[in-house]
DNA sequence: TGTACATCAGTGAACGCGCGTTCACTGATGTAC
DNA sequence: TGTACATCAGTGAACGCGCGTTCACTGATGTAC
């Protein structure tokens, strides 16, 4: 009675999610077809529905992957000495900013986000409350130190690049990302000064 | 020979950019159908390609004419005593995050428009440049400052509006908002006491 | 002023296409004995 | 070990639908005389 579970199949979920993340930060969630998604990963159309009863839930699944790698990044990356200088270095460089389809979901979705349905925002939300968890240890930030401290910083992050990105004039986008890294640097050091009371 | 130019055509034209600005804005471009918007005008499919050569047409002249609004806007407050304080409080305001469809293009459509074709990014960016200048008004800030440094404010009130409304969780939206009028405030202040070298 | 005519904004059906989803089927895998 | 059977991931065609765009047509407006 007690059947046995092959890992293939977690194992081509896992494919989906991972090449579809990459399709849907590149052309946005109303820009990529379950079909093309699924020829991404090497299957046809009709084997999506072995694996997600919607597309909602494939997004919904990618957005939690997504973060949650992001946020083990952070984690990773403040337990290997890195500080939140090299993270604002490299979030907010020419190479993230031509990099959509690897990079941050948050700047390569988050108005699509805000439109979707109510089970997308739910778990965006709670995987950027666990990004902001990793941010306050890469920040070397007090425990008290707010949510809306840390996200506040991460939102500056995000609009500068989805700005960097909307501008076609590159030595204006250049400009906007340099700026951007001045700024989110003022933030964090106002965060760091005043979360002690 | 030279035939009279009613003005009735240019009427109508307004009214679908104005009527789909609306609905480009609550439900993204790529979610906006051609026959939908023009029965938000009160028209049929058809007429569509007497006043626009495609729906990318559309969508630069959205664009262009609610950028060009908005700086309007900030350009009149500037000289009715308005300062940027009062700005960052309306942008930031619950109103704003719960009134996408008739509140900022950026904040409503970002990186839709960074995936968007060439001509809608140059039109974007172009706009953002003339926003800049209404807020260097605005902010009475010097001349000499950069768009860089005002578009740097922007994007910090971009992102912090659309993480707002991604996020489910209202407390903690609202306390977002809170964060990025001090986020903004703070860099204002930084852009007027660094830009007198 | 009245009539004949040209213009062209707007209609609504149609085009081919891709969307999200369903379904009958295939065939490799692993179980039962 | 060998054979009969059940499972179920994956196939590919099909569903109704809305997409962006085209087109033959309508009918109100304004011109010409």
């Amino acid at each position: 009675m007690p059947r046995y579970a092959s890992e293939h199949k977690d194992l081509t979920r896992q494919r989906i999610i991972e090449t579809a993340g990459r399709r849907l930060r590149s052309s946005g969630i109303d820009g990529s077809g379950v079909a093309s998604l699924m020829a991404d990963a090497g299957l046809t159309n009709g084997a999506f529905y072995r694996h997600f009863s919607s597309k909602e839930e494939l997004v919904v699944d990618v957005i939690e992957e997504h973060l949650r790698e992001q946020a083990e990044g952070y984690e990773l990356a403040a337990t290997s000495g890195e500080t939140m200088w090299d993270l604002i270095d490299s979030y907010l460089s020419a190479t993230h900013r031509d990099d959509v389809e690897s990079g941050c979901t948050s700047a390569a979705l988050l108005d699509e986000i805000a439109r979707a349905p109510e089970s997308v925002k739910t778990a965006y939300g709670s995987g950027v409350v666990r990004l902001s968890a990793a941010l306050r240890q890469l920040c070397r930030l007090p425990e008290e130190t707010s949510d809306a401290v840390i996200l506040g910083i991460l939102a500056t992050m995000v609009g500068t690049l989805q700005l960097a990105r909307a501008m076609s004039d590159s030595e204006a986008s250049d400009a906007v990302l340099e700026q951007g890294k001045k700024n989110a640097v003022l933030l964090l050091e106002a965060a760091a000064t005043t979360t002690h009371p």
